[in-house]
DNA sequence: TTTAATTAAGAGTAAATTTATCCGATTTAC
DNA sequence: GTAAATCGGATAAATTTACTCTTAATTAAA
């Protein structure tokens, strides 16, 4: 039950992005090397986030990626999702649901209600709430997950 | 980010037990044909219930698995973690944590947020709980959720 | 206009994990 | 002793994850 390496690369990616000077370029190799990611690793997951409307990309020369919009406007929800798709802790849960079960299954109910808590933390918390200071954001997500969810 | 096929057949196999009337023993075949799930694989799953403590077997004829404590006393989380061993949404939260950032990072200090709603949600959900209907259980785990964690 | 730098695209692969099966050993009831 | 069941270890098959490589397209600047 985890996120995948190259969600948790893209989260870093995007993190480096935000913290750099708006409308500056940066290259996959200044990234890759900052945060210890594998280059071409990290190229593949860039198609990803751009694919997905959340960085924008030049190509040639003095070329890079920069985001393609505020970074309190992208969800940490935007990124992992870019990469994995929607969510799902469970196959129930799934896009397309293969369960047989499905109308009765209590199970579906209770990992289905995890599920959306984690939604909502993650839709709630931008990537520039991960540049405030550690206490800050716990605080946050704590505040976010307590309050009662809007199904 | 989705509980392995294994947990999930586990929660069912436990499940199953929970509705046998207490003291009977239960053979594989059975729970594997009632749930549709491969015997062997299911054997091999019971396995680690028993290595957890938390399914009493015995071998032989009129052998089977039997639950070892009463239904309310077994959570959702413990019949994954005998599965899965501890839950980690991402490297950081593993029990050795392999993350070079560690301190500082907001990210794993996200993740590790989720980590505790989520364990919440599963440590208060028991087996028992999900015998009950449906939306009992939806209210319940709703409940919990929006409840302060103790850290 | 040529060249060097850089991303795009997509095929390919290696490693790890998960899922599933098999089989001989062991235990137990009868 | 025999049949019925789990135990445990090995391993095979499938899937996912992680990563690489190659070729093409694009761009800036010499």
């Amino acid at each position: 039950m985890r996120v995948t390496q190259a969600g948790e690369y893209a989260l870093l990616g995007v993190l480096y992005l935000a913290r750099q000077p708006v409308g500056q370029l940066t290259m996959i190799d200044q990234i890759s090397e900052a945060e210890k990611i594998p280059k071409s690793f990290l190229a593949k997951i860039f198609q990803s986030l751009t694919h997905a409307g959340l960085v924008k990309s030049r190509q040639g020369a003095k070329g890079g990626f920069a985001l393609s919009r505020k970074a309190e406007d992208i969800s940490v929800l935007n990124v992992l999702e870019a990469i994995e798709g929607k969510l799902a802790l469970q196959r129930c849960l799934e896009e397309v649901p293969d369960c047989e079960r499905r109308d009765n299954c209590t199970l579906c109910a209770v990992f289905g209600e995890v599920q959306n808590k984690v939604n909502e933390v993650f839709s709630r918390t931008s990537v520039r709430d991960l540049m405030k200071p550690k206490d800050a954001v716990v605080r946050q997500v704590q505040q976010i997950a307590q309050v009662k969810s809007v199904n």
